[in-house]
DNA sequence: ATGTCC
């Protein structure tokens, strides 16, 4: 990215671009990185953010995390608040893989005590899990049930036998957000997620065992709290609300691309911000059947992780109980929300989008788990899987800074496409074996897209976030075992 | 991200 006059540095790690920037924009943009990220970043990116100041309703400025770059109109590290009464709800600003999230799950297991069946474990874990385009799960549910799963996401796997009381405390919105309403969803969107339940999809995502290796600890008083040790084994992983939440956000972009002019007279820059007031019969609509993506992709990866448990006991011998595999936290990167938030002093409700972004609740917010209060929310950072991945905490800063959010992953260096002439996965899986790195994938062309180098320096994106002062690193992790969708 | 174009 090329800094022009209209870039105005605040902070070490604040960029800010002037509302005079282009005509339309109601507030500032602001992105956050160190300057090595900022000029790494895609031209698009700036072009996209500034484009997000112009949406009718937006408060105090538009953001963009570190790992940013662009997307579907937002740019992947969005974050957009808006007036929860003027404003509007956009399907752009919350991404099409609704929910996709991160997942970290601990154990009591050594690296020495894993490493001699690393290969068994993986090679169950690709069986039991289901990866790739258009895997289907081993739920199988009638569409009636599948509309008990989108209105109660992990409350239906508890009640289902997939999950541990405890695994919803430890989700965001306890694994089931409230108002989801399954009569706003097509016969479509169900048709397509009634056989995802329990899969990981493509691209991205991934499930990933790691190590907490010595030297690693950046707070242990907070690692110890959330049961992290020296050389113990975790696993993290990454999922969303599969073809169900692409069709919701499908079917509701073309609602708002027909309303949004012709009803509420809304113009926008470009037509990827389709979006429709927050407070019409549209803008309910879609937040009710995007809470149902939310739920379905709680509910995902609360079935991954029995069977990931179920691995576990038979590999290890033991249950998962006695294997200490509580969760750590999981993590919604792809959202909006209804919060409370200071506007100009005052305490305003707000629709904070969040596209490729993490809450980053600090401490003693209201909506973190009993456990966590004393630390802030839990930030679960995925990285490539060459380079490794942290557990942050949300911090004050990024309540005052950021709606209290911050970044999700790294951040793509390069296109998909580019990724696929540069880099070979039968090769690339060669030498993560060597690395001492075992990757089993559905997909060779995929996992060449997921090569170390088609993402950011995690290090560098994790370290604006902390110097922004929008979270603060606990632990980083290093990849062991991978498998990759 | 996505039954990677109905």
């Amino acid at each position: 990215m090329v800094f022009g006059d209209k870039v105005k540095q605040l902070s070490e790690t604040i960029w800010e671009i002037d509302p005079s920037y282009k005509e339309g924009m109601r507030v500032p943009a602001r992105i956050i990185g160190t300057e090595k990220l900022i000029r790494e970043m895609d031209d698009a990116v700036i072009e996209q953010i500034t484009n997000v100041a112009t949406l009718p309703g937006l408060l105090r400025a538009a953001y963009c995390m570190p790992d940013g770059h662009s997307g579907y109109g937002f740019p992947i590290g969005g974050v957009a608040a808006m007036d929860a009464e003027k404003g509007v709800i956009s399907p752009g600003g919350i991404g099409f893989d609704i929910n996709c999230g991160m997942r970290l799950v601990r154990t009591d297991l050594t690296e020495a005590e894993v490493a001699p069946k690393l290969t068994e474990l993986v090679d169950l874990l690709y069986t039991r899990v289901p990866a790739g385009v258009g895997s289907k799960g081993f739920v199988k549910l009638a569409p009636n049930e599948f509309k008990e799963v989108i209105a109660e996401g992990s409350q239906w796997c508890l009640k289902n036998g997939y999950a541990w009381p405890e695994d919803l405390a430890l989700t965001e919105e306890s694994g089931c957000i409230a108002g989801a309403n399954p009569e706003k969803v097509s016969q479509k969107a169900i048709d397509r997620g009634l056989s995802q339940i329990g899969t990981l999809g493509s691209g991205n995502h991934y499930l990933e065992v790691q190590v907490v290796r010595e030297g690693n600890i950046f707070d242990r008083k907070m690692a110890e709290a959330m049961g992290l040790f020296p050389n113990q084994v975790v696993v993290m992983f990454h999922c969303g609300s599969r073809g169900f939440g692409h069709q919701v956000a499908t079917d509701y972009l073309q609602v708002f691309l027909e309303v949004m002019a012709a009803k509420y007279g809304i113009k926008i820059l470009d037509r990827e911000l389709a979006c429709a007031p927050f407070r019409s019969p549209e803008g309910r609509d879609y937040f009710s059947a995007m809470k149902c993506g939310l739920n379905m992709s709680f509910a995902n990866r609360q079935t991954i992780l029995h069977r990931i448990r179920e691995c576990f006991a038979r590999i290890f011998g033991k249950s998962a109980e006695a294997l200490g595999m509580r969760m750590i936290y999981d993590v919604a990167h792809n959202t909006a929300k209804l919060e409370r938030h200071p506007i100009d002093g005052k305490s305003r409700e707000l629709l904070v989008h969040r596209k490729g972004a993490t809450r980053a609740f600090g401490p003693g917010h209201e909506a973190l788990p009993e456990r966590y209060q004393p630390y802030g929310q839990p930030v679960i950072i995925g990285g490539s899987m060459e380079t490794g991945s942290y557990l942050l905490v949300g911090t004050e800063g990024a309540m005052k800074e950021t709606f209290g959010s911050t970044a999700h992953g790294s951040g793509r260096t390069m296109s998909r496409t580019q990724a696929r002439k540069q880099f070979r996965g039968d090769r690339l899986q060669k030498e993560l074996r060597a690395r001492g790195i075992y990757v089993r994938s559905a997909s060779f062309a995929g996992l060449a897209e997921e090569a170390g180098p088609t993402y950011k320096d995690i290090d560098e994106v994790v370290d604006a976030c902390e110097r922004a002062g929008i979270s603060r690193r606990v632990v980083k992790f290093a990849p062991i075992g991978n498998v990759k969708g």
